[in-house]
DNA sequence: AATGAATGAGCCTTCATTCAT
DNA sequence: AATGAATGAAGGCTCATTCAT
């Protein structure tokens, strides 16, 4: 009895069981056969649906980097102002999501599939590429552009470190601390051109 | 070719070939094999010298945190006032060394490879406590203990961002930038002090 | 060649290629991969159907445990008395497929593998067990306890020592010798108490 | 600083490693280096004194038979009559000694290793003839040359059988019980040509 | 659509053996 | 005499991938 329509629903299955599994396991050590099992189906079905392994773990880090442009979006709704925007921006970077220890461990996956992959290599260029844009356009409004550009890459430097160091301490600074270090600096790069 | 007191000579070139191999192949998916053919000896000699593969893992990683403590411990020798100690923390772990590509590429896997191995994690805890203790000690000279706690917390997160953006993206700050970036985010802390 | 249920038959020719393999090569030193290729698949599929070499080389020695208790069963049924049954086990355990070279080398292995297997020690402990408790049974009707105990222990010993020697003697006493030398151990007991 | 005559030492001191070796592990598979550890010198000495691990188990294997040959004569000596001398061989294959963990474990490696080498083959053969021969050559004092022969088959099963079960059972009968029982089954034998 | 049977390459590791010193 | 450095073959096991059903 064929099924019909069952291909997106199979391959959600399979990027939300592979982003659990690397959550589970910390490493991009998992297996199709896992992630599958998780998924609720065979192996051999997992390779139908996506081509292969490598396909699986793109799709991933492509649904999360989607997540994250979708909190920035919406966030976004809300400001009005460029300060909003830009706070919006890091919030949603930063937001609680992120800081789900599935998703932190397949962000630390990904760094490295970049390594090998052309394709990881270019989602996580977009990612930072995007990440940078965003702060720009609106730090412009409210900086010189060498300094808003400046302060766009000590933004981006500073999340990405955050992130990072939720990856392996458990004891790293938690959103709200996270959320303030960042606040904390953009306010005195803000402050510095007015002081001048 | 001495016969006798090889091990340290061994071990050395191991644990080079390991850093180099991670650093070509980007990934923690170095063969055992790959490594000691890189060090010139048999796969069984690798073993026989370190008793397998993630004793080799951790004993790259051990070698790359030392050199960057011995970095940094010179670097503190030509500084005199808690600034000057500051900075120069801050220049040994963005040494120029430290962005060879081979070594941003093992950072990246003992990320990784933290995330199973409790060795590999006690190791990037000395890491950043330590970088953190040396900087709050300094700038507690300069800044309130909360503000100095802040500031290094900030500190690190940014380093650490900056070197996770090098180990994937290829025309990320470079070292100049880098400590440009880091520099100007410990200036704003200070000058805060001293504008109320 | 059919695809689906497949395991129980893979199983079975792979626990009759282990012994068949024990037995030509005469020690525990058999590859996976030669039961394997001498059961017509490959070395991964072994482990996939049996998940470990030591579980292969344990489901052969349950195979052979259960091919001995089913002849031993099957013997009892046409026994009637106690003394037929007696000789039935007796019979049953010197059976000619179990001076089959394969199976004779096989509890030679089984042996040696007990000494490093918990779950190898329990199978031959429950075949030890199991003649004691089958012979004591019915001699007890033959014999005072504590004769039909000592008798027991004196047919047991016999029996495996036959066994051993069949492992290595190519010279050894054959299947109807071994059988008289046994039986006229058995009747010696039998016409102790008589002669009292 | 050449030692001499160092080789009958170094010899010796292997043998018993060796044997120990196994008695402690319980298996063949016992490597060259632990061995040579256990005795207090390298590998490659090893190999120098031995030519190769088979002849270091076969060095030991000759060394546990004839330890066992030197009890039986030891035992003879004090035997007068054909009868106490049959007893005195018994005692001596089921002596103290030969139940020490370590021996027992290595007869049953032996066991395994004449399966595939000539030579320990022989070495076992030439074990069962002597004691076959000996028993033989006293009882037909005592029976009649078939029943003589007959019993000593019966006595050697039983005491290989014994022994066996002591390779594998910790509550297998004990020194005293098993000499009760073969000395239980001699008395038979010897009681049933008096009846008739 | 879906299964899981099947393969085969490759990895880590062990070890007997050799050899330079 | 003695060491231990060094090799290389082999084994158990895993896993992505393919394919018959």
């Amino acid at each position: 009895m064929p099924k019909v329509g069952m291909k997106p629903i199979r391959r959600k299955a399979l990027i939300d069981a592979t982003i659990a599994e690397i959550g589970q396991t910390g490493s991009l050590d998992v297996t199709v056969g896992q992630i599958a099992k998780r998924a609720g189906m065979s192996s051999g079905l997992a390779h139908h649906y996506f081509g292969g392994k490598e396909q699986m773990l793109l799709a991933a880090m492509r649904q999360i980097l989607t997540n994250l442009q979708l909190r920035v979006r919406t966030n976004l709704r809300h400001a009005e102002t460029p300060l909003q925007r830009v706070h919006a921006i890091i919030e949603a970077n930063l937001d609680a999501c992120n800081f789900d220890p599935d998703v932190v461990a397949s962000w630390l996956t990904f760094y490295v599939q970049a390594q090998n992959s052309a394709e990881a290599q270019r989602l996580l260029h977009v990612y930072a590429r995007r990440l940078y844009s965003n702060l720009v356009v609106n730090l412009s409004h409210l900086l010189e552009q060498p300094h808003a550009e400046h302060t766009a890459r000590g933004l981006g430097a500073m999340i990405d470190g955050i992130y990072i160091r939720h990856a392996l301490e458990h004891n790293a600074p938690n959103r709200d601390q996270s959320v303030e270090i960042v606040r904390d600096y953009l306010d005195l790069q803000l402050s510095k051109i007015r002081d001048q």
